[in-house]
Order: C-alpha cells, then structure tokens, then sequence
RNA sequence: GGACGUGUAGCUCAGUUGGUUAGAGUACUACGUUGACAUCGUAGGGGUCACAAGUUCAAGUCUUGUCACGUCCACCA
C-alpha cells in the first residue's frame, strides 16, 4: 500500500497544481484504478469507452463528454464495483492518413519502393510533397500517431480521469488487427461479407470508396441546364433540365412518369443524346416526378444514388465514364455500350473531354451545346444538396469497382430490435438510431482503397495466363492472424510466387476504420488481463449523439452478428459543445483556448465542474464562467475542510475513536437528517445516470453546511462540552467529501488524505465507499429542528442586515413568535443560536403564535471596539 | 419534406408525477463582513415561462396548432 505523502497536512493556501500532483502520483503508485481481474462479472463495472481519434488535437468537447463519463464510472467504482475502464486511441483510417500528409508533407505511392533510411521530417515551408513508398508512409503514421497519443493521454491524465492505463490499446496495434479480422473471417464464414463489383460512392480526392455512414449532404451552388433531346426519327424534341450535363456521354435511358400526359406518347420511342447522337430507351418509371424539372430526366451511371437503383433494376449495361481519380476516362465511341448514330462526330467531342476533370468536362460539354443550340437557355443558378465525404471537399461520384460488402440491408428489423434491448439515456436517442436504421438503403461498403488501416486477410489466386481470380478469395487461418497479405503469404504458396501466373496476390486494401471501431467492446477485452471473467454485453457504453449512426451502429451491428446479443446494457450519449463564440475564436488567431490552458487557468476540477453541471445529451455552451464557480467551490470545500480541522485539533477531542455514537445534541442529529436527505437524493440521481442533480444537490448541502450549520455550532464546538459538535462535523465532512469525490476528484483526495482523523495509510477516496441512506440510521433525528434553527438564524441576520449593522453586533432582546411546536424545537438551539447571533444570555424569548416564524421585536446594542 | 429535440431573468441553466407569490448561479446596485474563506452574507431591480387555442378548481408542466433554432435523415432531374 502506498502512503499519500509524508506530511499529511493541509496547505495554508490551495494550489491547485500541487495537489493535482499528488494525487497523480499517489494514484499511479497506489494502482487505484486497476481493474481487479477476480473480480465476478456481477460485482463488475464494464466500460465500453470511445477511443477518440487522435489525428491533431483534443477538443474540449473531448473533455466535456468524457468527464461525464468518468464522474459515472466513479460512482460505480465507490459503490464497491470493480470497475473496467480502458481507454484506447483510434489511430487507424484516412483521418490520420490527411495529418499525416500534410504534417510531413508526404503521400503515399505504393510502387514506390521502400527506404530504410528516410525520415519524416516536420517542415511547415515544405511546398512539394514528397512520394514515398507504403510502408515508409505507414511508419511516418505510426510515428506521428505515437507523438499524438502521448499529448492526450496527458491531457486525460490531467483531467483526472480513471482510466485503467494498463488496459491502453490503439485500434491499429496487433490486438485491434487481430480482433478486426477475426471478425472479418466470421462475418465471411457466416455469409454476410462478400466482396462485389458494382458501383460505389467513391471520393476522388482521397481516392476510396465511401460508407453511406461517412457522407454528408452539403447545399452546393450549381446551375439548371435546359437541354433539347429528339425523340428518334421524327423532330419532336423536349427538354431535359439537368444540373449535370457532363453526364450526356454515360446516358443510358429518358425515363418520364406513366401517368405524364405530355410524354405518354414517347414511351417506347428512343431518344436521341445531342452532342454525340446516343439512342436511349424512353421509359415510364414511377421514380420520375412530373412536377419536377421538365418531369423528363435522363438516368446516366451514376449521377445519384437514384441513377444507381435505376440501373440495377434496368439491366442495363453501365456506361463508366468517370474514373477513379476523377477524370474522365478514355473511351472508344461507337464500342462496347458505348453505341452512336455518328461515331466520327462523338468520337471528336469526346475525346475533347477525356482526362478533363469532371467540373471541367462540365463547362466544356456546356460549350458545345451552346455551340450546337442544343442549350435552350443560359445555365440557371441553383443551390442544391450534393453528396460528400464527410472529410471531402469535392463532390463524390460513383464508380464501379470491386470493394467488401457487409450485408445489413436484410437485418434492419432485428438491429431496431436490438437497439430497444438496450436503455438509452437520453431515452430519445433511441429514436435516432431506429430512424437511422430505418433510412438504411445501401449495404456496409468496408473496403478502403487506402494504407493505414486494418488489411483484408485474404489473398487471390492468380491463373496460369496472369488473371487475377476475385471470386475465389484464399482467406488467412485464425491462428495466423494478425496478417499482412501484402507481406505475409498463404499457406501452400511462397513469397516467390507473389504476382506471377499460378501464384497469387494480397489484397491491397484496408478497412474502413469503423469496421475495427466497431469491436471496441471486443478489443478491450483483448487487451484485459488473462482470465478476467468479463464478456459482452458491458454494462454502459458513453459516447456523443453524431456517432450514433456510425459508432453505436455498427458495434450494436457486429455484436449481433458474432455474439446474437447487444453489446452493453446502457448507451449514455452526451451533447456537444455549442461555442457562440467559436467564428470569433478562430478568427482571432492565438486566442484559440485549448484543453490544457483551460485545466491551467481554472484547474482540472474546476473544469470536470462545468462539464459535470450539464445532463446528459443536452448540447452546452462553452462558458468558462461556470469553471469559475467550479474553482470557487473547491476553494470553498478546501476552506471548509481547513477550518473544520482546525476545530477538531483545536478541541482536544479523541479523534481515534469512532464518532458516530458521539453525535447525540438534537441540532447535530437534526442536520444528519438534512444530509442523509441529499445522501438520498444523490444515490437516485445517480441510479438514473443524472450525476448533474447529485451534483447539484450536493452542492446545495454543502453551502447550508457553511452557511448556516458551521455557524450554528461554532461556538459549542469551542466549549467545554464539544463531543457531539465535533463528531458531527467529521461525520459531515466525511460524507461530503465523498459525495464530491465523483467530481472534484483531486480537491477531496488531498482532503480525504489530510484529515487528522485518517490512517497512516488511508486508502484513496476513490475506493472509498459513496454514502449511504441508511449509514445515518442510527443517528439522523428531526430535520425541523436544524430547519427552525435556520428560519431564527436568518431573521436575526436579517434584521442587522436591514439597520446596517456588523453580524457581530450584539442583541439585547429579541423576542421570537412562532407554533408552540417550533418553540420546542427552537428551545433545543438556544445555546446554538444565542452563539451564532451574539445575543446576550437570557436577552431570547419565544412566544406562541399561529402561523410563520416572526421577529416580533429586536434591540441591538453597540458594537463591539476592535482591540488596535 | 420527415423524425427527434430545444425555446424559462442580460447571460448559462434547474424546474421531478399539473398545486401558494416561477428558482439557482452569474452579471448589475446598495449595505455589511473580511480571525475558515483569492471570500462570504443580506437586500434590491430584472420574467406575458416563444406565440395561440383547448382540457382543468388550478398549466412553465398536459393536448392541438403556429413560429424560431438545433441535430439527424430524405430530396438531388
């Protein structure tokens, strides 16, 4: 057992940086939060805690969201839990990737071989990036990561949050690789992953294809273009309106409501596209609307996910102009799909636009058809929604390519299912999670076409003629995963036999970084100590409302398919920072407040305060006057703790023996009651995961405790009879500081450590056990009794106030009316309040009356000369 | 367009199952303390509880509608 420190006395002053210190350090050396592995699941405390993503910095909504969480698990942990709280990095994925790229100026060229020499270098001038080779840029990632982890792990230690650290795991360690394949492999044992070709979001800047969980609708300024189509041998014409008319060459239909009286008559017809004299089907479909636009559109592969539904349902053949970088590709008119009534014409337009970049070819085929008077009218302005990567800045398209499908589309009733086995706080977010499951339409795109990440664990065979054969992947054995099969080789081949006729290939993609994210549950408990006796489901899972559509669903996803059963009984979602100041914030550069200047300037309780001051899943402003009061209150606690110390010493009462049989004036035992109340209060709160009100009300008896008891009973606590008063402040102090422990963690160590009344090696407060209703049984008496005592005590404060005189002026007479029984309860504080008041002996008279407590008349008498 | 949420003092927020005169902190004003207090206390000003209708003896709280804001989703010709 480790010792707090040598001299265990209350500073005169209360610096928050030393007794953060401290209690670092004792924590450390004490293993106060190690998660004890014998512990029985039903005696246990299961976390599953996000890994928060480390590419750059900790954001104070980090701080906000995951104190909330540690004041939760703190209270399970004084409730004698045994509690799992890991904490880990999610370091994998394309966010790191973009740090990375721009930190060191670098980008990865996988046919760039490597150098076992280069050095990333941090060089903000740098101009030109660097191409280096996949595994030098893996290094570059895992080196920056390692620099990035570092800086939150202090921040998070700083905070005081009671992560088990030697549960510490990175979803890109060999565990997290491990455990994501391993799933990977039973996902494809029970039939949900297969890999497909077929079209997918793709976002050309990063070059990968895209989860519908990753994108987002952004109101982007576009323009209507009113484009004349013929309908096939006749001069009939109509218009098309289109916003995307760089899509002409990868028509594939015209397609009208059935109902649409205007265009009826052309259904059967083919229409022909201008510019490069395309025939295409004209076809009634429910999916056009007549309302909108010209009520005629054209489908083209792929403007929009409804181009995409369109063409499966068709059967038509694709026409792919778009290529993975973005570009349009090369093609050969008048071949393949690629049929043409004028193929020198269409040739000649097209290859004007090959290689153009999509907007580019946009503005080209615009000039043509001004130039054809295909153009009806001048391009419209328009804001429209257009699909990005939630990271991207450039729209996406979609492509055809060959990516590792999760099949969920069929699932959604019994993932709704699922959600509803779980309690969510606050109870709408579970609402949110059935709308997003409902609004699924697209199955789980896991495949990234990137480099750091979780590698497939597969390999392809590759035919006597050099033909690599896709559909008949060769997957790793469990029991030599973790694998890279860009390095590694399947069994029955060797490495010789790498990208030759009979041999085979690795799969060159990695994970979409959700697809480990989502085994977090799972990935903990890799990393616990051998023969804990956990499993899933855990007990709560904390996180924010925005990860719901992601995070929480694809871990509810994964736990369904591999374990048939939800994986925590709890989600907790917190809200957001909402900064009113942010625009201003990052205009005014240098003035931008991070996380550790916050824990500096207010210090690290005050800052747990403000975040613990607002309830779960409400979004909160960014408001360091609430840090302020936080900062205040510890110097208030800190304060209280000092004096009530000072009174214990300075009253010479034994303070080795067991107070609680001492407390035995009915003053004493009435603000027992009051405290065994907000005990009470405190414990419900919790229960309903409302830490914010057992805050609240803790704090409330805390301040009456200042404000009114200390006072009530200072001076009996000075007399020649103070073992009551004295017992009871330490029953009072000690309960307090516990009840705060869950919030100001630091503050009621150093307290809880220097009590005179502590062991020689007195455990931390933190496993101390969180007061109880009935640990007060014995002595709590009648709360009106302390209640009336405070009702005189303001009345007599009030009246001073009110002549404008000192507190300590001294009353001659008063004279109190109240009920006979509040006069019997009053008569119980005489002592008390005669001190408190400095009202002259025999000066107090009470007399009945029905009705309030009154001041019935008072005298004041002079003040008191202060000795120079 | 749909779902969910929010709207209470200048600001940040409480307000449990409807029940006296709607609260706290902060900011402001005045006075008093400054012997546990990088403090604190007392008093004061400040609210049409977004708006409207309804249920009820009684509505900040319940119902319906409207408005504003936020989040998620959808639309994308």
């Amino acid at each position: 057992m480790t010792k707090y420190k040598e001299t265990r006395k209350l500073d005169d002053r209360f610096a928050p940086a030393d007794i953060e210190r401290r209690a670092l350090d004792f924590w450390e050396a004490d293993a106060t939060y190690r998660f004890d592995k014998e512990a029985e699941r039903a005696n246990t405390f299961v976390v599953d805690t996000p890994p928060p993503t480390v590419s750059g910095s900790l954001h104070i909504g980090h701080i906000f969201s995951y104190t909330q969480t540690d004041v939760m698990v703190r209270y399970n942990r004084m409730r004698g839990k045994s509690v799992f709280y890991p904490i880990g990095w999610d370091d994998n994925g394309l966010p790191t990737e973009r740090r990375v790229q721009n930190y060191y100026h670098i980008a990865c060229n996988p046919t760039v071989p490597y150098d076992p020499d280069f050095k990333p270098v941090h060089d903000p001038k740098a101009d030109k990036r660097t191409e280096v080779s996949r595994r030098n840029f893996i290094e570059a990632c895992e080196e920056l990561t390692a620099v990035d982890e570092k800086a939150f792990e202090d921040i998070f230690r700083q905070i005081g949050h009671s992560y088990d650290w030697s549960l510490k795991y990175t979803t890109i360690g060999k565990k997290a690789i491990r455990e994501s394949q391993k799933s990977f492999l039973d996902l494809v044992e029970k039939g949900l992953a297969k890999s497909v070709e077929a079209p997918t979001m793709w976002d050309v800047t990063f070059q990968s294809a895209i989860a519908q969980a990753e994108i987002e609708d952004r109101d982007t300024p576009g323009f209507f273009h009113d484009i004349r189509f013929r309908v096939d041998g006749s001069d009939t014409t109509f218009t098309i309106a289109t916003t995307r008319p760089e899509f002409l060459p990868a028509c594939i239909a015209v397609v009208a409501h059935p109902d649409d009286e205007r265009y009826k008559p052309f259904f059967g017809k083919k229409a022909i596209v201008p510019l490069f004299d395309i025939p295409v089907p004209i076809v009634p479909s429910e999916h056009a609307e007549p309302d909108k636009g010209t009520g005629i559109m054209m489908v083209c592969t792929f403007g929009d996910t409804a181009d995409v539904a369109w063409w499966k349902q068709s059967g038509l053949p694709i026409k792919q102009i778009v290529g993975l970088d973005g570009r349009l590709m090369p093609i050969e008119y008048g071949t393949g799909a690629f049929v043409t009534l004028s193929p020198e014409t269409a040739k000649a337009r097209y290859n004007k636009l090959a290689g153009l970049k999509v907007k580019e070819a946009r503005t080209a085929v615009v000039d043509m058809l001004r130039e054809t008077g295909d153009l009806l009218a001048e391009p419209k302005p328009l804001t429209h929604p257009v699909k990005f990567y939630e990271k991207g800045s450039v729209p996406l398209e979609f492509v055809s390519s060959r990516q590792w499908f999760i099949s969920i589309l069929p699932y959604k009733k019994e993932l709704i299912e699922m959600g509803r086995k779980i309690k969510w706080t606050p109870a709408h977010m579970q609402s949110r999670y059935e709308a997003w499951v409902d609004g699924l339409n697209q199955d789980w795109c896991i495949s990234r076409q990137r480099f750091f990440g979780v590698p497939f664990p597969v390999w392809y065979a590759i035919d006597e003629k050099g033909l690599v054969n896709y559909d008949k992947p060769i997957y790793a054995r469990e029991d030599q995963l973790p694998v890279d099969p860009m390095v590694d080789t399947p069994r029955g081949f060797d490495e010789a036999m790498r990208g030759q006729p009979g041999g085979f290939v690795g799969d060159k993609d990695v994970m979409d970084t959700w697809a480990t994210s989502s085994l977090t549950p799972q990935i903990a408990l890799a990393h616990a100590p051998l023969g804990h006796k956990l499993s899933l489901p855990f007990d709560v899972r904390p996180q924010a409302h925005d990860i719901i559509r992601t995070w929480a669903f694809y871990t509810i996803m994964k736990a369904f398919a591999h374990e048939h059963q939800e994986p925590w009984h709890e989600a907790l979602i917190s809200g957001f920072i909402l900064d009113p100041d942010r625009k201003k914030m990052s205009k005014s550069k240098g003035n931008v407040v991070t996380p550790i200047d916050l824990l500096v300037k207010h210090s690290s309780d005050a800052v747990r305060y403000w975040a613990a001051r607002a309830k779960l899943g409400i979004d909160t402003a960014f408001e360091e006057q609430i840090m302020e009061q936080g900062r205040k209150l510890t110097n208030k606690i800190f304060n209280a703790a000092k004096f009530v110390f000072m009174i214990v010493e300075k009253s010479g009462v034994d303070v080795s023996k067991p107070y609680i049989n001492r407390i035995t004036d009915p003053v004493d035992r009435s603000f027992v009651a009051r405290l065994k109340e907000t005990v009470d209060d405190a414990n419900k709160a919790f229960a309903a995961n409302d830490y914010a009100f057992a805050l609240e009300t803790t704090e409330k008896c805390f301040w009456d405790f200042c404000d009114n008891y200390l006072e009530l009973v200072k001076g009996r606590a000075y007399s020649d009879t103070p073992d009551s008063a004295v017992a009871t402040l330490m029953l009072v102090l000690d309960t307090l500081i516990r009840l705060f422990a869950p919030f100001m963690v630091f503050t009621t160590e150093e307290i809880w450590q220097c009590r005179p009344w502590a062991g020689n090696n007195e455990l931390s407060v933190h496993r101390a056990a969180y007061p109880q209703s009935d640990d007060f049984d014995a002595v709590a008496g009648d709360e009106a009794v302390y209640e009336t005592a405070v009702t005189v005590l303001n009345l007599i404060r009030k009246q001073k106030a009110e002549n404008k005189r000192s507190l300590k002026t001294p009353i001659i007479a008063l004279e109190i009316a109240a009920p006979e029984k509040t006069i019997t309860w009053a008569e119980l504080v005489r002592t008390d309040l005669l001190n408190a008041g400095n009202v002259r002996p025999d000066a107090l008279f009470f007399s009945p009356q029905a009705g309030d407590i009154t001041l019935v008349s008072c005298v004041l008498g002079e003040d008191e000369k202060k000795p120079a």
